[in-house]
DNA sequence: CATACATGAATTTTT
DNA sequence: TTCATGTATG
């Protein structure tokens, strides 16, 4: 029966070299379970003990999930002490840092504000004059892919193709003025305007050239050409000590976000740009058994090689790969189902032999290209009372009761935050209407200041009615007094008390239920509110991760906090560790490892995907069934032990069904005849053994 | 004319 | 799920 490999307790030759490379440029291919964390951490304490200062490292990775996991991990080897001084950023929380320290040079007050995309979508729509959220969505869609090749409106404008992309770039000049005056800047910003910055300073670039004294980057096949341009002048410099001391982690075969930028000439440049790069490709995989191996080696093999590299492991073939052929979604899912009960049902026999025994929901994940492929399967996981969790589902910061709470805070922080300041003086309603907004807004336009600077201009009050007047200027007022407080308050328990009297003075609580119709929903939206409470204040109190241990960190002001919101970011993760089947999209499972895993509706359309109508040129067209192909490679590579990959003969098009076709990656995997075909009545056997095995299955999440 | 409800369609996502 | 469009109703 399947065994699962597992990870040796010492570095292999690959990963030893890697660890050991200290003089120069590195670049470590690693492919799919290779155990690329463990180099990167272990290549850190070897920083240490070689003498470099736990501030001179920097590991930067692409997701806050991924920093705090390399955090934790790190700290397990090299003890709290020396993790604490790690400078182990995202590219833009490290982009949020030179911005903070240096921005005035690049015309930025030392308060900017962040806009998240909400705020983004709401400028655009705004300075494009769209009511329309689908254009507005498209053109900051256009806007974003633009600035992440580091061109900016004048630059768009050059390259802009068609009617559309020429309005977007002229709606683009709009919107950087509007960002300008606001003293915000958006997420794209945050890698852009450092690069810009280090270009243009010299004191700053040499400043920022000597503090590293080396730079690892995880996840680097994704990255973009300004993140690439911006690491490449981190690393250059003058001091030979300092200069191409970097190692660089990543998987061509992995690149799976080129549609929002990222780049696999990165991949190219490096040794181009390196000459002395050491390239050292991990092929040893400690996660699947030979058989999904053999499968994510044959659909990969489809594609040209950048680097050779082909990924092998040292246990046995395990399982062979499952191939469903199911007639609808409704009917694949309910196979899914099944998948999940009868492997349950047989328990440990082919459990993993790092699980104990019993096999968890937590080790089934069902993977798909498109999201709207999830609601059958948890149409069919509800019925059968499987406990589930969609992954990519709405954020805790996603909520509208936290994005009010947030624009209040970025309001203190900057009070020239446009954005921010329409939505905390409308929520809650506090008599100030459209009418008056209009007027305000019309003022501060004319006189080029921002909404918050006009509130007290006499010359607006003779505008406007006393009672309209009276309540701009309580609210101001009451901003002043709060900026003022959260100014000079620290430590979590004043935070706390802080954000409490704020809450109740604005009659927060209350507003939630009068806008809501439902009281049940009300009241877990003040839960909600009650906890990012909890997690402001815990962050005040000098926190800075409840998982894994706690760090203790400096104490900071409530403003402080404010300050950084819209990069920490990062999920409260609660129930993380329920037992639940996971359902996730193909791209948000990189990185993740399940036992078992399904992979669904792996038809042609649907992956590789098919854009209805659409003309596009043939090597853009090739170059996107590669990285389609890369998808397939990433799913499959999810697995441990067992795969089961399911088409569909009756696919939904339109109001019309049409027929099915398997993906051509099914073909690409080249699964031996004997080994994809249950007998169908030992298949039959299994099925009916699994709906009568007694399944002890927790209600699934609400 | 505006609102309510139903119906249908849907790339992929982080900061 | 969400978002947008269409139909029916006040």
């Amino acid at each position: 029966m399947a065994t699962a490999p597992k990870p040796p307790d010492t570095l292999n030759p690959a990963q030893l070299q890697a660890v050991h490379h200290l003089a120069g440029p590195c670049l470590v291919l690693a492919g799919a379970g290779s155990g690329k964390t463990r180099v990167i951490t272990h290549k850190i304490g070897r920083l240490l003990q070689a003498g470099l200062a736990p501030k001179e490292i920097a590991a930067i990775t692409f997701t806050n999930k991924a920093a705090q996991e390399m955090r934790e991990r790190t700290k397990a080897l090299v003890g709290a002490r020396a993790a604490k001084d790690l400078v182990v950023a995202t590219f833009h929380s490290l982009g949020v840092r030179i911005l903070r320290a240096d921005g005035s040079k690049v015309g930025l007050k030392e308060q900017f504000s962040i806009l998240d995309s909400d705020d983004v979508m709401g400028v655009l729509r705004d300075a494009g004059g769209a009511s329309d959220n689908k254009l507005a969505r498209s053109w900051q869609w256009t806007i974003s892919l633009w600035k992440n090749q580091g061109l900016d409106s004048s630059g768009a404008a050059g390259v802009a193709k068609d009617d559309h992309e020429q309005v977007a770039a002229r709606v683009m000049k709009l919107y950087e003025e509007r960002l300008a005056a606001y003293q915000a800047v958006d997420f794209d910003d945050l890698i852009s305007l450092p690069l810009k910055l280090l270009q243009r300073d010299d004191e700053a670039r040499a400043r920022w050239q000597g503090m590293f004294g080396h730079v690892l980057v995880d996840e680097y096949q994704d990255t973009n050409s300004v993140q690439y341009e911006l690491l490449k002048l981190l690393v250059s410099g003058p001091d030979p000590r300092r200069a191409g001391q970097f190692t660089a982690v990543g998987d061509d075969d992995q690149s799976i976000y080129g549609w929002r930028g990222a780049t696999i000439a990165n991949l190219r440049r490096l040794p181009q740009d390196w000459p002395d790069l050491k390239v050292i490709p991990l092929e040893q995989n400690y996660r699947s058994t030979g058989n999904i191996l053999r499968a994510a080696n044959n659909v990969i093999a489809g594609n040209p090689k950048l680097f050779e590299k082909k990924l092998w492991s040292e246990f046995g073939d395990g399982d062979p790969v499952r191939l469903m052929e199911c007639d609808g979604e409704e009917h694949e899912a309910e196979r899914a189902v099944a998948f999940i009960q009868s492997l349950r049902a047989q328990g440990g026999a082919i459990a993993d032999d790092r699980a104990s025994g019993q096999i968890k929901f937590a080790d089934f994940a069902i993977l798909y290209r498109a999201n709207h492929q999830a609601r059958v399967f948890e149409q069919k996981l509800r019925a059968a009372q499987i406990p589930y969790k969609v992954s990519g589902g709405q954020s805790f910061f996603d909520r509208a009761e936290i994005k009010d709470l947030c624009a209040w805070l970025r309001l203190l922080v900057n009070q020239d935050d446009d954005p921010a300041f329409l939505r905390a003086v409308t929520t809650p309603k506090r008599g100030i209407g459209h009418t008056t907004l209009g007027k305000l807004g019309e003022y501060a336009g004319r006189w080029k200041t921002s909404l918050f600077e006009s509130l007290f201009s006499d010359s607006l009050a003779a505008q406007l009615g006393a009672k309209a007047i009276g309540s701009l200027h309580e609210f101001g007022r009451y901003l002043n007094d709060l900026e003022h407080r959260a100014r000079h308050t620290t430590g979590a328990e004043d935070a706390k008390a802080l954000l409490l009297d704020w809450l109740k003075t604005i009659g927060y609580e209350q507003h939630l239920y009068d806008s809501e119709d439902s009281e049940k929903l009300a009241a877990s939206r003040w839960t909600n509110v009650l906890d990012f409470v909890d997690w402001v204040s815990r962050r005040c109190g000098g926190e800075i991760r409840q998982e894994g241990g706690t760090f203790e960190g400096e104490k900071q002001t409530v403003l402080q906090v404010a300050q950084t919101i819209s990069v920490i970011i990062s999920l409260a993760e609660r129930g993380d560790e329920q037992d639940v089947v996971t359902l996730s999209t193909l791209h948000a499972s990189k990185g993740l490892e399940w036992p078992h895993v399904w992979l669904a509706g792996i038809n042609e359309g649907l992956l590789p995907f098919k854009p209805d109508a659409e003309d596009v040129a043939a090597e853009v067209l090739a170059s996107r069934l590669e990285e389609e192909r890369r998808l397939m490679y990433v799913g499959i590579t999810r697995a441990r032990t067992t795969l089961a990959v399911s088409t569909l003969r009756r696919r939904k098009k339109g109001r019309d069904t049409v027929q099915g076709i398997p993906s051509r990656f099914i073909a690409e995997m080249k699964l031996h005849e004997a080994s994809t075909r249950e007998d169908p009545r030992e298949r039959l056997k299994k099925l009916r053994a699994a709906l009568s095995a007694k399944v002890d299955a927790a209600p699934p999440p609400a």
